[in-house]
DNA sequence: CGTGGGATTGATTTTTGTCAAGTTCTGTGG
DNA sequence: CCACAGAACTTGACAAAAATCAATCCCACG
């Protein structure tokens, strides 16, 4: 839970409430789906463990994925309002995230007035980030794009508490990387070639090293205002931002 | 107001509400900025009048459009919580915005649920676009880009009661759209060349023509599932959607 | 009437996808 | 512990898509 908190201030209660809240979370294996595209919206899902994606089939059989959910995010509270689910949502890795009945999070969202901030907050982010990913698909190349999703996975896994060095696992296969930015796994594989032999970071049995963060960053032209991550010491270098 | 009706009915009390918060809307020319990245949140806008858009600007000076705003379409009620706007929002045509202060906004969404539960809603609807972009963006060709987004204005400037034939003003440039979907003014000319001698649609000063709406929607693969209309005669035919 | 921004078109280059053939890795069952 | 199957990764040769460069052309507007 150290996700939400490291938006808003929570009461040492609230903190409780929410521990109470997922306190016993479901299990998914990789790959199965916490829910599929056309099925009923139901509850609140928080992901506790393990790296979880939203995700599109399209008609040609090709998948886009939209988003993905580490441990201490959560899905949209509002999704219930729609009769039908517009995506999928899948495990990554071996999973476990809380399922919570929208009742009982809209019920604790009246109480805990910080708990709904918080959740606002999440949600503005999330929709922040996927601006985000509409600029780098719409105008970045393929390198700077590449190097922009891993400064931001990064940032963000950072954030929840699975960082310690420079080195971090990240389960990502050269696949799911593909159908994230819109590139085929060949040109992914050599565009990773590339950024290795630049000596910006290393992509290798889902374990990712950056080598040379400031080179990192300024290849991807990563300013990370986006995440509006609460000040504190800075993670990684940024480079300077491009404000008009 | 007739775009927060469509989601959710508002008793005519609320309606009033509505109306009279609109009442003094501010007038911007094309080209004027709403708000600037950098600058910090103000009020929530509400779009009376006029094509509006989000965008950013690169490092490099290009330009990525990350949304439209059309009449009846407001701009994200919790951006207050962020200190600073991590994105710009300009009029393309000349606007009139509603421009309501955030306290305001809480007090009617405390005092009047209806209007609160269209905010959320109008707010999803948002964020589901935003994900339809992605797959556009990510896995659709630029033929199918430009059919898609078509459709989407489409429905969404029939939404807002700006259409009434097969015919309707869409006051985007070549340029625009070049920015919008992340291609080069030169390749969308040649793409709506295309589609123009498909005999599907044609744009002309302003003017979109739906030569054939059929083969549109079966060129863009378009599903109207993520715009979460309220059932309704359809507008215009649907393509089989790709649920797996 | 100019004039400037947008639209259009052709020629060429760059980027990315496609196809095809290995190679490496990982996990499973004997 | 080893053999093997399947999946992911890697690489090269080639094709397709899109960008770039460079002229015009066409209007709307002062």
């Amino acid at each position: 839970m150290n996700k939400l908190t490291g938006f808003v201030d929570l009461t040492s209660n609230e903190i409780s409430v929410l521990r109470e809240a997922t306190a016993f979370p479901r299990r998914f294996d990789a790959r199965q789906d916490l829910i599929r595209e056309g099925d009923t919206p139901g509850p609140v899902f928080v992901v506790l463990d393990g790296w979880v994606c939203r995700y599109k089939i399209l008609p040609a059989g090709t998948r886009q994925i939209m988003a993905f959910l580490l441990p201490g995010d959560a899905c949209d509270l509002h999704m219930g309002m729609f009769p039908e689910m517009d995506h999928s949502i899948q495990a990554l890795t071996p999973a476990r995230v809380a399922v919570i009945p929208q009742a009982d999070m809209h019920r604790m969202m009246e109480k805990h007035r910080g708990i709904a901030r918080a959740m606002y907050m999440a949600q503005l982010v999330d929709e922040a980030t996927l601006r985000a990913w509409i600029v780098s698909m719409g105008r970045r190349s393929s390198v700077e794009r590449i190097a922009h999703l891993v400064c931001e996975l990064y940032l963000r896994a950072h954030g929840s508490g699975l960082v310690t060095g420079s080195e971090f696992a990240l389960p990502l296969s050269q696949i799911i990387l593909a159908d994230t930015l819109g590139m085929t796994p060949v040109h992914i594989n050599r565009v990773l070639k590339e950024l290795r032999l630049a000596g910006a970071m290393k992509l290798a049995r889902g374990s990712l090293t950056i080598i040379d963060p400031i080179r990192l960053v300024q290849i991807a032209g990563f300013d990370e205002n986006y995440l509006h991550r609460r000040l504190g010491q800075p993670v990684i270098a940024t480079a300077e931002s491009g404000h008009d």
